[in-house]
DNA sequence: AGCTATATTGACCGATCGGTCAAATCAATT
DNA sequence: AATTGATTTGACCGATCGGTCAATATAGCT
């Protein structure tokens, strides 16, 4: 086999792979590891069952790979945080970022909140370890940022849980958000105002001063 | 049938019903309405599964009527709020209320989430109707402190929504938050902690003052 | 054209799904 | 003791579950 028929054969396989993790997604963000059905997922990509496991082996297999894929769309957030970065700022930037990356990835948002409602039983490992250390490097940085007298020191995991759940909330939870303001769905301006009115409440309730980047980029 | 017989059987009866319910909450709330099965809800009762039907009719019977008990929890929350409430010592309640409501009933709220993360195929109509009201009237009256100079002119619906999900998160994510924690489950200090906290940031970024009854009580 | 490796898919497997039913049991009244 | 209505539950139903497999089709190489 040559090279040339290695690309080809890779991207056909990486096209129809992206089908079913496409279609995948969006049944168990809705119905949960064990309430989809291979079959439902086979029809909404458009194949049949047996191809699904012909490319994926098995349910689990399949749903695990989902989880390591929205796992990884995580890595950049928070990045580049110090001691000496701008509180202002940096939170405003995650507020933005994780507001963002729910709306990029609606379905894969959804499925990690499934996954943790259930208790979690594929990611104990990678919320106990990997995602732990994640978190528990950034608030020791706001802690620093409290000690400098940036901001008042309260606690930083809460605050870092505080800017999870209400983004998070917009995505997760979009039915009921559209349900009662009677929007079929969030536009633009909407994200805009909430971004805005997280930014306020938060940065204002924890004592940090809004840099006027941040401000002039909502305005 | 004499009345002592009937009051005799009517208590029989509802102590097995509380059962099936108890049952039902736990397993509808970790997989959902398509991933729970009867079965999985009759071993958690301890009864043979043509008991549950029997009690019960059918699964989304079961279903619908745990989604009620539910709601109708709701009803005291937010009642007594008047245009001349202090918004420090009203915000301050409902931020308790609802983290004890998630603690009181956990299963429920989970349930309540995995519904809402299904696309709300039950409960459009609440979300839409009583529900859309219960935040509106809300609304219009922190619409008229924030007139009244009480506190900063944020949108309502989305200072409802934040105390929504920041509280929520600690029920329905309670997996996710003890593993970055790396607790077992939250304690009382925990919850005074997060409570405090909650109050601390929202109502300073609101522009409203703690009442000096509220900070007491915490404190 | 013939060969080989990969891809496709209908048919099928045992297990489990929600739900039904009839036979057995229980409890209270006469 | 006999009767009656409510309760209990094992057996069973067709449908669907996750997964296997063999037959077929496809595509690139010699």
């Amino acid at each position: 086999m040559t090279a040339e028929t290695a690309i080809q054969d890779n991207a056909s396989r990486d096209r129809i792979e992206r089908t079913i993790l496409s279609a995948a997604e969006q049944v168990f963000s809705q119905h949960g590891y064990r309430g989809a059905s291979l079959q439902a997922i086979a029809d909404q990509a458009g194949l049949p069952k047996a191809n699904i496991l012909y490319y994926m082996g098995t349910k689990q297999a399949l749903y695990v790979r989902l989880l390591n894929r929205m796992m990884s769309r995580w890595n950049a957030v928070l990045e580049d945080i110090t001691p000496d970065s701008d509180p202002g700022r940096v939170l405003s930037d995650f507020i933005r970022t994780k507001m963002m990356l729910g709306q990029r990835y609606p379905e894969g948002s959804k499925l990690f909140a499934a996954e943790i409602l259930a208790g979690a039983p594929f990611l104990n490992d990678y919320l106990a370890g990997e995602l732990r250390d994640w978190v528990a490097s950034r608030a020791a940085i706001i802690r620093q940022w409290a000690e400098q007298g940036k901001m008042d020191a309260v606690d930083p995991h809460l605050l870092i849980f505080l800017i999870w759940s209400a983004t998070q909330h917009y995505t997760d939870y979009s039915a009921q958000v559209s349900g009662i303001l009677g929007r079929d769905a969030l536009n633009e301006a909407d994200l805009q105002s909430i971004t805005q009115f997280l930014e306020h409440v938060i940065l204002k309730g924890c004592g940090v001063q809004q840099s006027d980047a941040t401000h002039l980029a909502v305005k």
